[in-house]
DNA sequence: AAATGTTTGTTAATCCATTCACATAGTAGC
DNA sequence: GCTACTATGTGAATGGATTAACAAACATTT
């Protein structure tokens, strides 16, 4: 069923999560079949591009039927290998941090942060949300052979240290909440969030509206 | 010395934070002038879009010299107007909202979360990190008139419901983190920040790398 | 002041993504 | 089974952003 290996663009890949996420909610709400316009409604993304985003997987859809939800969320939920879970750990326990781990990504249970790293010794022994804050100085002794992720919420400053400390334990996926720029292995996957520059942008665009309006 | 409203590009605009603080860390540590070039190692952007990007605020730079961090700094100062405050108001005070009104953007003066709103009896009435946590249904009695931009931290299911609410009360830019797409009137500036399909995708490609590589 | 070297700003080329529009293939009704 | 619909998947057109490459502009040196 999948696709001859038609290349899969990143803005698509941006979007897989979307999808998912939207299918899954039209299956618990015993929804059998959408058509790409009426998914557009729901999703906000053309139906066209919906459709070659889908097609780019293989053929899921049938013509004058539209696509079978049930396919969609197998095929997505395979894409995305939420079959087996993906153990993740953390690193930084402030504020941030520890909103993170309680939060869990608890409605995605594949998504799981299972440990937690702290340079703090106040924190270091805790537990936040079940799960366990170690010395970041014991990275290479408590981390288990599973986990090939992490999430960075350090401060901007000490990120230097910690992304090649990640990388000799074999952390392969990086997401990281500082936003200085960093030089990372090829074989590393890192990807920024920084609330501050999506904030200010976003404000440039607000206050420079009128212009365009 | 503002150019005569060359068009600037979306892409341009989620620049223009990272340019800034660049070039305000540049002149923290007394730089004077700057080369394309050079910056461009700095930020990892290529200096032709850096050179771009630039030219689109008007004639920021010499040739044979390079640019003046100085007149940088004033000009993406100017253009994301860090001279006046921009007061913000963020509803649900959760873990994720807790901690960003703890954080509130501490590096950034002119950004400050001035009230919180939650609909829990437990947390209203209290204060988070020195900002006060009103009751969401007192939105319209508590806001003051300088607030025009609003973060919302709450739950999917329950923005449908903020969202018109903050609208109503003059709300025009709006950063959200429940990643339920959602209508909104069109003078709205809004932004999505969805954790867990930035998580999602980015385990889509570190997993799918070993095929490109 | 002339000559040499440097770096911008921009034109042109390229790349990537979106959108249009429709032939094709399947559905649904009779 | 035949006819009338319907919605996909995709070639072609468009649009937006990046990158290459270089003429023009300025700095620096002699």
């Amino acid at each position: 069923m999948l696709n001859t290996r038609a290349r899969v663009s990143k803005a698509t890949v941006r979007r897989i999560p979307l999808y998912y996420r939207a299918v899954q909610q039209l299956q618990q709400q015993g929804v059998k079949r959408i058509r790409s316009e009426r998914l557009s409604e729901i999703i906000h993304i053309p139906s066209a591009t919906i459709r070659r985003d889908f097609s780019s997987f293989g053929e899921l859809g049938k013509s004058g039927y539209g696509y079978s939800v049930d396919t969609l969320v197998d095929e997505f939920g395979k894409l995305l290998e939420v079959q087996d879970a993906e153990n993740i750990l953390l690193v930084g326990c402030g504020g941030l941090g520890a909103a993170l781990i309680e939060n869990n990504f608890r409605r995605n249970p594949d998504l799981n942060i299972t440990m937690a790293f702290d340079i703090d010794s106040a924190k270091i022994g805790t537990e936040i949300g079940g799960v366990p804050v170690y010395d970041f100085r014991e990275l290479a002794m408590r981390v288990t052979p599973d986990i090939k992720t992490a999430i960075i919420a350090v401060p901007s400053s000490a990120q230097p240290q910690v992304i090649p400390a990640l990388e000799g334990i074999g952390i392969d996926a990086i997401l990281t909440f500082a936003p200085q720029p960093v030089v990372c292995l090829p074989t590393t996957t890192i990807r920024y969030i920084d609330l501050t520059s999506e904030l200010q942008s976003l404000l440039f665009t607000a206050h420079h509206q009128q212009l365009a309006e």
